[in-house]
RNA sequence: GGGCGAUUAGCUCAGUCUGGUAGAGCACUUGCUCGACAAGCAAGGGGUCACUGGUUCAAGUCCAGUAUCGCCCA
């Protein structure tokens, strides 16, 4: 079972290669570069599991349906199982994600009976086997979409372990699973009302039934009493189910009614003699407290009937038409025979009256047909003994839910479960493993020896082979080495649509045959929405087509959205141009990695040691940052804020890395035949301090380009598991250490890089720039020219301005840059307030006066407003006696700082007070 | 009937266990063919955090109630 694990890990650390930056076409085109990886990963083993001395991270894939396609459900689920399993790859663990698919009874014998309609044949025409052998060709010919649609979105999954619920072995888990319940003592074969669907012609269990709240009628109708003039009336919302009618049931308690319980009643149309009984399930209040007893459909009536041994009636056949027992109504279906008992009671004069009654209705949830209560012959499996170290396993954190809410949700049907009806009348499936031979019965996996045993028609339901998944996929019942090694699972992700279906079921079913749980963890993800709010379905048609989508966009955009997208434990509400977002960013890395790698130099990157550069201000502000992005996106994917890491990645991407370090980083790494090298390198030849400046700018040059290519490296790490494609090949044509990215190690977040002391004076130059920006456009400078600033502020800040004065004049689009060292001001200039530095730009006919005053006039009405509001906080006593001491330092800090700042504002409203427009 | 969730900018949503100056993307306005990116760059406008009370020096955040919408269970 499995196939041989590989001992050799992966290759680290090998010889640096150079990339291939040619490979970087203009324009970003994903579905170039996306044929090509998926291929690469299967041939170099990438997403078999590998020891690495780390305990291994098993995933499993929620089985689709074979007959499935992908839906954005999908996409979603499996973009954040991917996104987990690859990241996990990166920490060094090893990783096994078992792919796989259902059998899903209902959906395909629907699929390919109404294949054979078509042809003009029906399966009884084929007969089992050969209705069965149909269904195998189907399943060769179009199964399985879904799992190659699955590559094309880049999972790592493991296809050498894919499973199948109808494969060989796995089948006899099922069975084998149904005869140790049945030694148990927990499965069993009785007569019950089950959920029937008319159509499917098969039982349901009950979280196959969707409850809809649909406006009917309460119909009033009276039974006369035998022997008397009286009548009783009951109420019911299913009038053609009287003709099954065995008894009338009032409540003990009513004393309207104490008096007949005990008499008997004439059944109107057929004159059938009913009893009249008291049983406390009857509620006083619904109707007119009298209800119609028909045991054999409806359970709260079956129920009563067995109470009072009154007989159970049949009244229609499996197709949901009136049989033999009904009458004259015989032949008719059931909604036609509802509408003539109706009419015939009201000719008779025994319907009293209809109201209008809002109530749930049952339908099967495979085809939507309104579902049957009705009595079969059915196996079940008895649940209270597995639910109980389930429920434990809950309560004491064995089990751990994601949102934790859903612990309730899990608790309340757990505390409250039900037997469970498997049997199903359908061929497609594990046909169940029971034997006949006259009175003797037998449950066993096998064939009995000896002659003349007929096996059970039935097959069991779908989910009886999935409740198995995490160990039966793994080749349980034998004890194999991937049993031993990736049971129990590491996590399950899965929606929380099929948290009864299947999480619970699972979870039981650890417990029943493994003895422990499957997993520890489970993560529910978002149900996803269309733009109005509709959960997306086929039968809505609102899903987009997520093959079309990725055409569109790029698998990689999909994903990187779906993630970006979704938040912890709220549904998403999903339109399709939100998909943009991912496209957009995917062109930006693309294009920042263009930018670095036609800078890079010929300098072998990977020889190069932090500790010979001499780091600039700005490398060392983005390492710092850089280092938290790791720090934050990692603990993100450790919390399952999945979204919240997307966030993380893409602005210190988008934001921090392109919008400022790459911006500051230009004006550094020109080429030796650049502009500003060439005439230095000229000079050189011939003066001394020539030669030391260029010495100075070929070190910053260096630095630059190492520190950008070590942070893009970086990001293409962390973006990995979320853009696999458009990661590995950017990462491919740059300098990179190893074979593939997706077997590379994951960043870790460095604390020598950490420096708050830098970013705060990096944030002071952003400010700054920013403030400059803003007086040009507000002065409505032309974008292009070049102007003169002058800036005034305390020697720090001044020294701090030198020492980027070349990005500073760079990112602002600045010509002269004035340190006004002497604390001078220009007479006439436009100017701003950066952390109490002021920035002027003088005005020499640049600016317009009355806009400048104007909008000196806004920022001191602004400040005045912020200085109220902490003067106010300041006054009052309470504030200073109670709020932490810090807290109350900050607002004194702050009060200067404005106090300070309105002043100069000031200042610069008088020297503008003084010149005319 | 019971339970759960949501209500923050025009739209979709962050804003956390741990209260301290309301955030992002899209959309909108204005200006940009600067040698990575117009799928882009720069600068903006836009919010009574559903409502009512309470706790607190301080509430989008904690508590209670109300309303609306949605989901699950019966």
């Amino acid at each position: 079972m499995g196939a041989p694990r590989p001992p050799v890990p992966y290759p680290r650390g090998g010889p640096m290669l150079r990339g291939q930056p040619e490979a970087l076409e203009q324009p970003y085109d994903p579905a170039r570069i996306e044929a090509r990886w998926y291929r690469e990963w299967e041939t170099q083993g990438v997403f078999k599991p590998r020891p690495t001395g780390k305990p291994p991270f098993v995933i499993m894939i929620p089985p689709p349906n074979v007959t499935g396609s992908l839906t954005m459900g999908h996409v979603l689920g499996e973009s954040v199982r991917d996104l987990v399993v690859r990241w996990q790859r990166m920490e060094g663990r090893e990783t096994l994600w078992v792919p796989g698919m259902d059998h899903a009874g209902i959906a395909t014998q629907n699929v390919v009976e109404k294949s054979l309609r078509e042809r003009g044949v029906s399966r009884h025409d084929l007969g089992r086997e050969g209705f069965l052998r149909e269904v195998w060709a189907w399943k060769q010919e179009y199964g399985g979409l879904i799992l190659k649609q699955l590559r094309r979105l880049g999972i790592s999954a493991d296809w050498a372990r894919e499973r199948f619920t109808l494969d060989e072995g796995y089948s006899r888990a099922v069975l084998l699973v149904f005869q140790k319940l049945h030694e148990r003592g927990l499965v069993y074969r009785g007569h019950r009302i089950v959920n029937w669907c008319p159509r499917c012609q098969t039982a349901l269990s009950d979280e196959e039934v969707d409850h809809v709240e649909t406006d009917g009628h309460l119909w009033y109708i009276r039974y006369p009493i035998k022997g008397t003039e009286k009548s009783i009336t009951v109420a019911t919302t299913r009038p053609e189910t009287m003709l099954g009618d065995t008894g009338i049931a009032v409540s003990p308690k009513d004393r309207r009614y104490a008096h007949l319980v005990g008499k008997t009643a004439v059944l109107p149309l057929l004159r059938r003699e009913i009893p009249i009984v008291a049983d406390p399930l009857v509620d006083p209040k619904f109707g007119t407290g009298a209800v119609k007893i028909t045991p054999a459909h409806d359970p709260n009536d079956f129920v009563m009937g067995e109470r009072h041994d009154l007989p159970k009636l049949v009244v229609m056949d499996e197709r949901g038409v009136m049989n033999d027992h009904a009458g004259d109504f015989r032949g008719l279906d059931r909604f036609a025979a509802r509408e003539r008992v109706v009419e015939a009671l009201r000719d008779a004069g025994y319907l009293e009256r209809v109201e209008p009654h809002r109530h749930a209705v049952g339908h099967c949830e495979r085809c939507d047909t309104i579902i049957e209560p009705y009595l079969s012959l059915q196996w079940f499996v008895k649940m209270a003994p597995l639910a109980a170290p389930a429920l434990e396993a809950a309560k004491k954190g064995q089990v751990k839910f994601y949102p934790a809410r859903w612990k309730k949700v899990y608790l309340h049907w757990m505390e409250n479960i039900r037997d469970w009806c498997i049997s199903r009348q359908l061929w497609w499936g594990h046909r169940i493993p029971v034997w006949y031979r006259g009175e003797e019965l037998v449950v066993s996996a096998e064939r009995p020896e000896g002659e003349g045993w007929t096996q059970d028609q039935d097959v069991l339901d779908t989910w009886f082979s999935s409740w198995l998944w995490p160990f039966a996929t793994l080749g349980w019942p034998e004890e194999t080495a991937d049993l031993t090694r990736y049971y129990p699972n590491t996590l399950m992700i899965t929606g929380s649509d099929i948290i009864f279906f299947w999480v619970a079921r699972m979870i039981m079913a650890g417990y029943a045959f493994m003895g422990q749980g499957p997993f520890p963890h489970v993560y529910f993800t978002s149900i996803i929405r269309d733009s109005q709010g509709r959960k997306m379905s086929k039968s809505l048609g609102n899903s987009p087509d997520p093959l079309a989508m990725m055409d569109r966009f790029g698998a990689d955009a999909v994903r990187f959205t779906m993630i970006y997208l979704t938040p912890t434990g709220q549904d998403l509400q999903f339109d399709e141009k939100r998909v943009e977002t991912g496209k957009f960013f995917a062109n930006k890395v693309w294009n920042a990695a263009r930018l670095v790698s036609l800078r890079l130099g010929d300098e072998d990157l990977s020889k190069v040691r932090e500790s010979s550069l001499t780091l600039a201000l700005a490398d060392r502000w983005i390492l710092s940052r850089f280092a938290h992005a790791v720090k934050n996106t990692t603990r993100n994917l450790k919390t399952y804020r999945f979204n919240e890491a997307a966030n993380t990645l893409y602005h210190f991407t988008w934001n921090e890395y392109c919008d400022w370090y790459l911006e500051m980083a230009k004006p550094r790494w020109g080429d030796d035949d650049s502009e500003g090298f060439r005439d230095l390198i000229a000079q050189a030849a011939k003066d001394e301090s020539a030669l030391a400046r260029l010495e100075s700018m070929r070190e910053s040059r260096r630095a630059a380009r190492w520190v950008a290519w070590r942070v893009l490296d970086g990001i293409l790490r962390l973006l990995h598991p979320f853009m696999p494609f458009v990661s590995e090949e950017i990462w491919q044509a740059l300098p990179h250490d190893g074979d593939l990215l997706a077997t590379a190690s994951w960043p870790r977040a460095r604390t020598s890089w950490l420096d708050p002391e830098v970013e705060r004076q990096v944030a002071f130059l952003q400010e700054l720039v920013v403030a400059v920006r803003n007086l040009r456009v507000e002065n409505g400078i032309a974008a292009g020219k070049q102007v003169p600033v002058i800036v005034r502020g305390d020697p720090e800040q001044l020294d701090l301005i030198e020492r980027l004065a070349d990005q500073v004049r760079h990112l602002a689009r600045l010509g002269a840059l004035t340190l006004a060292r002497d604390g001078s001001r220009p007479q006439v200039a436009a100017s701003a307030l950066v952390r109490g530095a002021e920035v002027f730009l003088p005005l020499e006919g640049l600016v317009d006066l009355d806009e400048e005053r104007a909008r000196l006039a806004r920022d001191a009405a602004k400040l005045m407003g912020d200085l109220e509001i902490v003067k106010k906080k300041l006054r009052n006593r309470d504030f200073l006696d109670k709020a932490r001491p810090e807290i109350v330092e900050k607002e004194r800090g702050r009060l200067a700082a404005l106090e300070e700042s309105l002043d100069k504002l000031k200042r610069a409203q008088e020297s503008l007070r003084a010149v005319q427009s």
